[in-house]
DNA sequence: ATATTTTATGTAAAATCGTGCGATAAGCCT
DNA sequence: AGGCTTATCGCACGATTTTACATAAAATAT
């Protein structure tokens, strides 16, 4: 029995049966328990399984929970997402695009807030559905396993045919000479299909993604009007945005 | 019975109902009423539940539909899933509903396996996207909030320009008499076009809700072609539909 | 106020865990 | 082939976790 076999075996026992016993697998496979307990524990670092006191369980289900603790610089989002309500009134339409800015946002729409939202991200269409007076319309298409949002001409074309108060656009990368960028071409494409769609593009961003290059260019910065960073309107960072013409939050 | 069991139960048993009695979860999974204590104190302390005198009760409005009760009802679905499975060969076109047994089937379909899949369904969209090599293509639309799916206009247009070799349906409701059926209309236009876009039409469902009847009818039995519950082909549950000319997995 | 139920705390037994060690096997270089 | 390194595995032992039971305090009901 090859140590790949073994877990390959435990893996898939996880999967079938969403548990199994430490001891269980020790019998089964005929080892010793040290061995399935080693086995366990890399599985675990993994992340293929996790590890309990005697045993194991499957760590698929927590992909939808939102997990406040793994999201990065998540004060920092709270602050944008508190800013970012302040611009939303009752029957807007609004279009969202992903990132985890967005989903702080979508998480802190306070209950009475009746809106209408596109947008093809999963997660944050996930959120927007636990809100009780929110109308959801996910902008269907190929999902991009990385972004985990719908990109393509599926979800442009429905796009086009949107038109939206506001657009809140997450973005890992904006400079104030070079305009907004992103890495993935697909979703290059996409965030050009939104800022055609709204009268108005708020672009979300911690301050520590500011002045970052990346490859693909998506518009210049004039292009969008307002800017909401967790910084303070007058900090120096977001100068060269204000210099620009756009409004700073 | 792991103890991590014990805790996702009583998590669960809060969610559903609501409220938990300390003692009958303790008959329940047969450990002393101490063991339920600590774990309560434990679970109020990461706050998933809120521990009152005698019980415990819900804390939170989130509700986790899905993900619950399949962590301890799943064996039947696990089956289900597996028999789904041996229908799937390679570059295949593939339609998929929601539900938690087709969340069961996502969830267990081979690393190896590669697909196209569409589907309407947030939780199964977001499963299908761990696989590593299964195209995932969403179908937009306004979201409804009960079912987590796509309904609507859009979605049904969208389907309709779909020609899929396999449609996996689950039901929460189907009738050797009358047929398959649904309580929200919306979804019932949804599965109607869904049923124009396959060639062959699964249906998966667990046993306990054959027979049962509501109130919109979706089509009658003969327009599907397969049925897949958790029992043995040669149940008398299943012998009306073998009658219809169905083929029963 | 008294009786009953529920809770908190301590204790001990059992199960499980992590770790170091040595034996064996597998891979690798010369 | 021979010698060396590395990986794997089982065993042993102390540490930790988990659990049931006992008892007294607290909360609730009558």
């Amino acid at each position: 029995m090859l140590k790949e076999e073994r877990l390959n075996y435990i893996v898939n026992e996880v999967k079938i049966r969403n548990r199994v016993q430490l001891l269980d697998i020790a019998q089964k496979l005929s080892v010793s328990e040290d061995t399935v307990r080693r086995d366990l524990n890399y599985l675990d670092e993994q992340g293929k399984v996790k590890k309990v006191h005697g045993g194991a369980i499957s760590n698929s289900f927590h992909v939808y929970t939102y997990r406040e603790d793994q999201i990065y610089a998540h004060e920092d989002k709270s602050v944008i997402a508190e800013k970012a309500r302040q611009l939303l009134v009752d029957n807007m339409v609004v279009i969202m695009s992903g990132g985890t800015t967005n989903l702080e946002v979508a998480r802190l729409l306070p209950d009475h807030l009746k809106l209408t939202i596109f947008t093809p991200s999963l997660p944050v269409a996930m959120q927007l559905l636990e809100h009780p007076s929110i109308e959801t319309i996910f902008v269907g298409g190929k999902l991009s396993k990385d972004a985990q949002i719908a990109v393509g001409g599926d979800a442009i074309r429905t796009l086009s045919q949107v038109k939206a108060d506001l657009c809140f656009m997450g973005m890992g990368n904006l400079n104030a000479e070079t305009g907004l960028a992103e890495f993935d071409w697909d979703v290059v494409q996409l965030k050009k299909a939104m800022l055609e769609s709204a009268k108005k593009i708020v672009v979300l961003t911690i301050s520590e993604k500011i002045n970052s290059s990346q490859r693909f260019n998506i518009c210049p910065i004039e292009s969008i009007h307002t800017l909401i960073t967790e910084l303070d309107p007058s900090h120096s960072k977001v100068l060269p945005f204000k210099a620009k013409g756009l409004e700073v939050l």
